[in-house]
DNA sequence: TGCAATCGGTTGCATAATGCAAGCAGATTG
DNA sequence: CAATCTGCTTGCATTATGCAACCGATTGCA
């Protein structure tokens, strides 16, 4: 994959795939908000630049996080999808958004979908992997009936509507 | 803490605390290595070089991950310690450290303790953290009968036994 | 047919972070 | 009393990041 690994620690290769400010980011809006696209990852809460996504892209699909393919509905899009080692990520995604809730300063409608998939515990992080399997790897049946990430967006969507009346676009 | 937030999103939180190449590292040494003072975080696997570890320190001290304090034995050496918001990120150690062994090149000597600490469970991740909080904290008794980094530690040495005929220095 | 919006990026450039090597003053050890 | 060890700092070169503007191709719509 590349040259420069600082050492054979489980820890320490796991950091330099996805050990900075930003691929985690964009792996979380894959697995969480569902993007495929480029400018809809550019979309981000943190406001990614365009040049730094593109670079992140490029490396997760080296790393082999990500793959890419023509969307065969549109000549100049491409899909991003993610790849078994990807959803893999979602246990430690899970980890990290209960830690940051339990001791960062997070606000409410962002934290809420944290908070489900903590309290879902590794039963429901499971169920979400065999979604997002079904929807990146195209295996399994299409859709388990109440999907995860349908059931993490109307609770995001619930608090929203309560804190500031907002239909969500 | 900080002024500089980018979101108030959970995942993105726990980054902006330790979402860097060596943060987590430092964190690392200091869990499972048992580490407490700069020279020792300087001998890291990775060769962190000296202004960075004392930046990545400072940061640590600052967003309340460590706390440092003299040492009375010593008059000029420093002993970090881990707080429980440190402590608290066992389980993401342990997640970070089974996807690596499972997705990447890890050589075996290091990774026999991710190894362990994911066979052992969440059972096993609670009492190491109950014996990171004896140490770091001064709470509870002294230290479990078989520490959890005891055994950690043994497996590893047996591996490089086996593997290169070496005694750990 | 035209025209604006959208597509996945690039490019140039300023600023910030990183990495290396050397050094430092005080404390401790032999 | 000299060598070693302590937690750092400094200077400097290289690399990464961030911003904004831009690109040609493609699309939807009138």
């Amino acid at each position: 994959m590349n040259a420069e690994l600082r050492s054979g620690c489980p820890i320490n290769l796991s950091l330099e795939v996805f050990g900075d400010k930003w691929s985690l980011l964009i792996l979380r809006d894959m697995i969480f908000g569902g993007k495929r696209h480029f400018r809809e990852l550019l979309r981000s809460e943190e406001r990614i630049s365009s040049n730094i996504l593109a670079d992140r892209l490029k490396r997760l699909l080296e790393a082999g996080m990500l793959t890419r393919a023509d969307d065969p509905t549109h000549r100049q899009k491409a899909i991003y999808s993610l790849t078994e080692m990807a959803i893999c990520t979602v246990p430690i995604m899970a980890h990290l958004g209960a830690w940051g809730r339990k001791w960062l300063p997070v606000s409410e409608e962002l934290s809420i979908r944290a908070q489900l998939l903590e309290e879902g515990g590794p039963a429901m992080w499971a169920k979400f992997m065999e979604e997002l399997r079904a929807e990146h790897l195209g295996s399994g049946p299409p859709t388990a009936s109440p999907s995860v990430r349908a059931t993490l967006r109307a609770a995001f969507e619930d608090v929203m509507q309560r804190k500031y009346g907002k239909t969500t676009a």
